[in-house]
DNA sequence: TTAAATGTAAATTTTTTGTAAAAAAGTATA
DNA sequence: TATACTTTTTTACAAAAAATTTACATTTAA
């Protein structure tokens, strides 16, 4: 992942570069706001930019408001400014964060991480064993592929996914569904099972993912 | 746009409460965490998660973490503890972002916006696949070429295009679109997406741009 | 061995969706 | 204001998809 930081304390330039270096990141260090605006529109390379606001030549929020005119790149603001008129300009032009100076950098990098994930979509993936549910998109993947499921099946799945080795009754099962009040007769759920069994390509008799307790319900095997 | 707010301080909860619905937030408080978690599952209707982290019963942590396993909903910590191993811990358990206690409401709200515009694209350069929104003009231009869309149509395909591959419910659309003050009902929204689909030359029966999510509402292929 | 429970193919029912066409609501124009 | 036009919503019905039930074979525990 390649940063883009923009600052003009050589002091601070330096800590910072350092230790994001020290977290597999790749840094551009730039003081001059001039050339790092070249830079950010000659290439496309960056995945984030942090931003001092006191700069010298061209003010920081010029810089954000420039940046965005070429680019959607997070954008977090580092400066020694903390007032809230700061930040209410800051974000007005598109930044994405803005810390105040003096920070810990662990605090940099965890809210970089928070932005990265939001922007990826990696919020609500949950990874279970080889299976991966993505709510929004209303998704499980095995191994990256995804399962073709309906609604009811999905919602099945997903309940025996959060409970691994748990019995689920059938009367669970049908009371725990997420949505609507399913009100779904055991045979009807027994058919689902059946139906994602085969979509899974498990066997009941030995299997591998959906295993049933007999007088009681299903179990997943995570 | 509606606001889950946990806070179990009242005074505070009423305060915060106040200045998001003065902003045209729908807000709903919670002071019991084990309640707000049950409404948080049993619905689907919420836009962000306000949560504190001193909570009766239920560590705030706990009740991210709980959040995460059936939402990717936004979550803004605001918490008395500004330390950064609680900073730290929030961010891992999947937070957005944190704010300490006491801070200015409108920090808040310009930290919720830069969330949601990030959520939804709105930052810079509109180009969602083939499609760029031209906000000013009201137009959306595929491949450089205006579609003559009306204006609920215009609405709900930017309502799409800002969450590619994600599965938006009727619902969700309807309350979602610009204007704010629509009503939509289900059949009123298929028929505009089978007016879209029209001009798009797309097809329901193997969808380029818009696929059926059956039982639920639609998703825009990104 | 037997009665209860489960698996599942096939039939049936229910729900949901697509969309044409009609009706209603909203805008613009003369 | 009256009129034409546009947009939006509703209605209605066919088609599609999903969910459920049925029926019978198979499995299981006692």
């Amino acid at each position: 992942m390649k940063i883009y930081l923009i600052e003009d304390d050589l002091e601070m330039q330096e800590l910072l570069t350092d230790y994001l270096q020290n977290h597999d990141y790749t840094v551009f260090a730039f003081d001059d706001p001039v050339i790092a605006l070249e830079a950010l529109s000659s290439r496309n390379d960056y995945d984030l930019v942090i931003l001092d606001l006191m700069l010298p030549k061209l003010d920081g929020f010029d810089v954000c408001k420039k940046i965005r005119l070429i680019s959607n790149v997070p954008i977090i603001i580092s400066s020694a400014r903390g007032n809230l008129g700061d930040k209410v300009a800051a974000f007005e032009y598109g930044a994405d964060d803005y810390l105040a100076k003096p920070y810990e950098p662990k605090e940099l990098l965890i809210r970089m991480d928070a932005i990265f994930r939001r922007i990826k979509g990696l919020v609500g993936v949950q990874q279970i064993g080889e299976f991966q549910i993505d709510e929004r998109k209303m998704e499980i993947l095995q191994d990256g592929y995804p399962l073709e499921l309906t609604r009811i099946e999905y919602e099945i799945f997903i309940l025996l996914l959060h409970h691994p080795n748990q019995v689920l009754s059938r009367e669970y099962i049908s009371g725990h569904l997420k949505g609507e009040n399913y009100n779904l007769k055991d045979r009807a759920i027994d058919m689902h099972i059946s139906n994602l069994r085969s979509k899974l390509f498990d066997d009941f008799k030995s299997p591998k993912y959906i295993k049933s307790i007999w007088g009681v319900g299903y179990k997943f095997i995570g």
